[in-house]
DNA sequence: ACAAAAGTGTTGAGAGTACACCCATGC
DNA sequence: GCATGGGTGTACTCTCAACACTTTTGT
């Protein structure tokens, strides 16, 4: 223990706490979205779900613990991922103090493949609005990341991140709809979308499915993250 | 070392970091948006200038944690705080791994009574565009944090945190404009934020100053905090 | 009466919303 | 030729932005 430093400039007179990310990962399965939950084995919570998660190594940020927790779930890289929130009150974890950094990863369903040798019975996607009990305070953390997505989704063009890499506008649209959880008038969200100039078409047309096909478009990497929206002020 | 549990379910086989508050601190003075900041005075950094910060205790959750790095410095309590960000990326403290989940702070200037004892030298009020080099990453961290602040000014009400308990609708609107950087129409101001309802009159005026006795008003307890913004969807 | 700041309405432009039919393809 | 989904334009409403003068008080 120091006795040079005041006691609050000086790491080592403290007692840490354990850190975690944990990852709730949306995906678009079956026309619904969906979370993907893990059963955890061991105590505390033990046979509860719980979402995806990892211990922080010393020599890791924060960032790459959660891709790597990620990958190791999905086997995707390169995706689209988002710190939430911290979350650490003392009592969240029954064993110690464990404080956890919340991400959201968005994933086009097409991309995933589970991780071989892992029991298909612990993992599984679960429709937001039919999560069974989760561990921890692992269903506020949910919610959390939902209200976010729900709130992104109103001012900028992560919808994207949930579809392959060429889509049609129908899908997103639908996509869209099923988040938003209401229906959006056809006409109105081509031009919304199209006027925004995220979006270029890739000149294919998609050949499977009945009726007329359709344009595929794909996401402008060059495309400004964030679509301005109406403000307060001025 | 546990042998049962499987080793990334079990908190003590993993090495833990030091977790840290940082509170960044805004406050209005002499018609200018600033921050508090302390001097350094142990290594590393010594002499250098950061924003105030505590490590987090044991049995403290994260939001009590920042609240009492807050009150040391200013002796206030009853302060909007929110959780901005958490930074940890390996080396950002030189002498040990230290994950810090950033705050930020809107307090208002005649509230504020310097902790008896610490050296005046120590602390300082820093216009947000005229800040000195600053320890470990805190100038990021004090950067993401005024983009916080400009961005919530937009599309909410936290303007008036920042301002005393009654105040006049043009020492909100300077307020506003000050954070804005910009000027702001009158009228249009005046009746965005009456329309929005967050304000209620309380019949006194203002007495001292030149000119006609300005209204004075108060924010409105029970308005809801988000005013709602055009959405880019539907 | 004049200086100083408070307070107050209207108009034009642009964005949002609602709404219905023709088009291309496969069977 | 018909079933299926793809693609397109217009009129109304509402919100935003720009703009200048009258009112109340102190000296």
């Amino acid at each position: 223990m120091s006795v040079e430093l005041p006691a609050n400039y000086d790491p080592s007179v403290f007692e840490r706490p354990s850190v975690t990310v944990d990852v709730v990962i949306f995906s678009l399965v079956e026309d619904k979205l969906k979370v993907l939950l893990i059963k955890r084995q061991a105590a505390p919570f033990a046979n509860m779900w719980a979402i995806p998660g990892s211990f922080v190594k010393m020599n890791e940020s924060l960032e790459k613990a959660a891709v790597r927790a990620l990958a190791d779930e999905t086997g995707v890289t390169d995706v689209y991922t988002e710190q939430l929130y911290t979350f650490g009150e003392p009592n969240r974890d029954p064993r110690t103090r464990v404080i956890t950094v919340a991400y959201f990863a968005l994933v086009p369903h097409d991309a995933i493949h589970h991780k071989v040798g892992r029991d298909a019975s612990e993992t599984g996607w679960f429709p937001i609005s039919q999560l069974p009990p989760l561990a921890f305070d692992h269903a506020e953390i949910v919610e959390y990341a939902y209200r976010r997505l729900r709130y992104k989704l109103e001012y900028s063009s992560v919808g994207f991140r949930l579809l392959p890499d060429v889509f049609t506008l129908t899908e997103l649209q639908t996509a869209y709809e099923i988040i938003l959880g209401e229906e959006l008038d056809k006409r109105n969200f081509r031009r919304k979308i199209l006027s925004a100039e995220i979006l270029e078409e890739t000149g294919e047309k998609k050949k499977e499915g009945e009726g007329r096909p359709a344009m595929l478009y794909r996401y402008r990497e060059d495309a400004v993250a964030e679509v301005k929206t109406r403000r307060l002020f001025p």
